[in-house]
DNA sequence: TATGAATGAGCATTCATTCAT
DNA sequence: TATGAATGAATGCTCATTCAT
């Protein structure tokens, strides 16, 4: 939300916000083939606008994706706090799903950007530590890590939208079973070790 | 002069099939943008002659989509007869998982199309059967159904994809993580109730 | 004109030439900035059609380029096999400048492209010969290499084009006194050597 | 307040000179397609402050131009002042190019501006009396007038481009070959009458 | 049926120029 | 005067689809 670099003008932060917003909506309407076209009409500002504020639609992906990832991770943080570890990643998985809910941009990667590499790993870094608490004190199983749940935050919302015709709340489903299946309840390995993380 | 639907010349049923192995491997390599021209070059033929077989590209997506269904719906019916009902959802899933990991066209959908569609019942029935067996023995939750277990196929591979460099057997670790939620180990009911089939 | 490695359907090869011709127009009336949507309307076809028969611009501009270093080629041949070295000599470079003088397409450049860069070559070898007779008849200075008339070969419409209003034909004049500059008649050397051939 | 045209702040006056070094410059780098942005930036200016000392980008080319055209004339009139009329329209010719030759905007046109139009007229006229002394001096042919050596001087320099790998003197070369071609050896008459000068 | 060619609609991106501050 | 921002008009290029043979 508060950027640090180059303090925008009163206007061109307006259009900035607008434009992420309509980036957002426009992608999750059509994919990730939207058009810049069709993201500036949305946001009622020229084509070239949007070059002005985002060098190319790669960059204006991993922008989103990016705020995405931040917000993500003051939630994390913010959890971390709280007094009850199971409450907290349970709650933690519950809202990033609600919010990826409202736009599913899963679809949007943006790999090769630094930025967003660096706030993933910030995001992966905080849930990793939502995670050792929650193990700490036994409500996930010993091998359970960050980097499982990290990649898990998306799957309820996934298995809900393979539905034709969900209800919107669907995916609370799926996330009490994954939630379920990460409990200590059971002794048996899983078939693979945990996942490095790069 | 001895199949039903369309008696087609031996050549021309040959380069469907080359089309449609070429189609895929291309959307596996080159994701839903692969192209038309680029589908026609691997398997050989002209562009328009992709035309010839499939009236559209949404028409050729159908046609794959559909023969993975139906490549699906062998494998459940198939287990449906095998002695153990937990091995067979298991292994369901298992080789499912491991057929979609092969060639993750996860991203191709076709949902207009009636022949699809027909497929897509077809394998929820099959699956619905296996699970209603499992169910049965007592090895799932009572409130798992097989359209719970049908939005699920793809969510081991799924969530094995974001990880940004992971190991290809990564997604057994969250399809055992999964089959362990599923379980009835637990009391607790689930946050949403089992979602209908249309 | 005769090309040998594919043959086209007669209605493409005409679209071809069709092309090329209204992209010379083009780029004579407007410069390099010529536009394809331009040279395409011109040519009475669609846009596409242009990358249809030329991968890119540059493609395009290489295939004019390549065409007039092969007619230039074509010419010197021809003139090598007449009786007087001086008039052969100087028919080539009035021919030549001739031909530039209906398009003056001197701007266009295809430097990376091998095929034009084959092309002149063979275009400054047949140039070459031509010097050299000329040379060993005592017509031109015994310093004047076939390299130094090949880089000459633009000059004169070059320098009339500088004009803000000329008579079409002045280009001779500047023709007959670098032609002049060139015979043996002063004995002092030029003040560099000849350039290389890369 | 003393000079009479436009009394620009001085710091006005200053970014006006760095703005036409900066086109220069960019110009000469990029060719005529160097962007407003480029030469802004090069210049340390934001580009709004290009079009608050030009017009357009025609304007800012003409200004350049017009300085060329300007710097000739005082070179040509200096050695209108010198003893030898031979040595100084050779010496001019060679000044010339080597301006040229530092930074070629040959490619550069700007007709329909009358400054430049005058500019250009005033190193016409100066350039015609030193040809006029070179030729009661017997140095150049009868026939040949300033306009012929005005349109000359971009030539050697030219000639030397059409060279893929030149030496940075090779203009050297066929300066002399053009000054060589102007002398009165030949009593030939030229195959085209002087041309006029609007 | 198979195909070489043609094409209309569209896309990301650029750029000279204008505007408000 | 200087500038950050906005923009309309182009531009090279792609692609699914159509057409004539």
């Amino acid at each position: 939300m508060i950027s640090s670099a180059r303090p925008l003008r009163a206007d061109a932060a307006r259009n900035r916000e607008l434009l992420l917003a309509a980036a957002e909506e426009e992608f999750a309407a059509r994919g990730i083939d939207a058009s810049i076209a069709d993201i500036a009409d949305r946001a009622g500002v020229a084509k070239a606008t949007v070059f002005s504020h985002f060098a190319s639609k790669e960059e204006l992906i991993a922008a989103i994706v990016g705020n995405h990832f931040a917000e993500l991770t003051v939630v994390a943080r913010r959890l971390l706090t709280s007094a009850d570890p199971e409450a907290a990643l349970s709650d933690f998985l519950t809202e990033a799903a609600h919010g990826i809910k409202q736009q599913d941009l899963t679809f949007l990667r943006a790999d090769d950007d630094s930025r967003v590499t660096e706030l993933r790993n910030d995001l992966h870094e905080a849930v990793s530590a939502l995670v050792d608490r929650a193990r700490a004190a036994g409500v996930v199983r010993a091998e359970i890590t960050g980097t499982d749940v990290f990649l898990l935050i998306c799957a309820p919302v996934h298995i809900a939208g393979c539905h034709p015709d969900a209800d919107p709340d669907l995916w609370r489903r799926y996330q009490a079973i994954i939630f379920d299946g990460l409990r200590p309840t059971r002794a048996e390995l899983l078939p693979q070790p945990p996942p490095s993380w790069p």
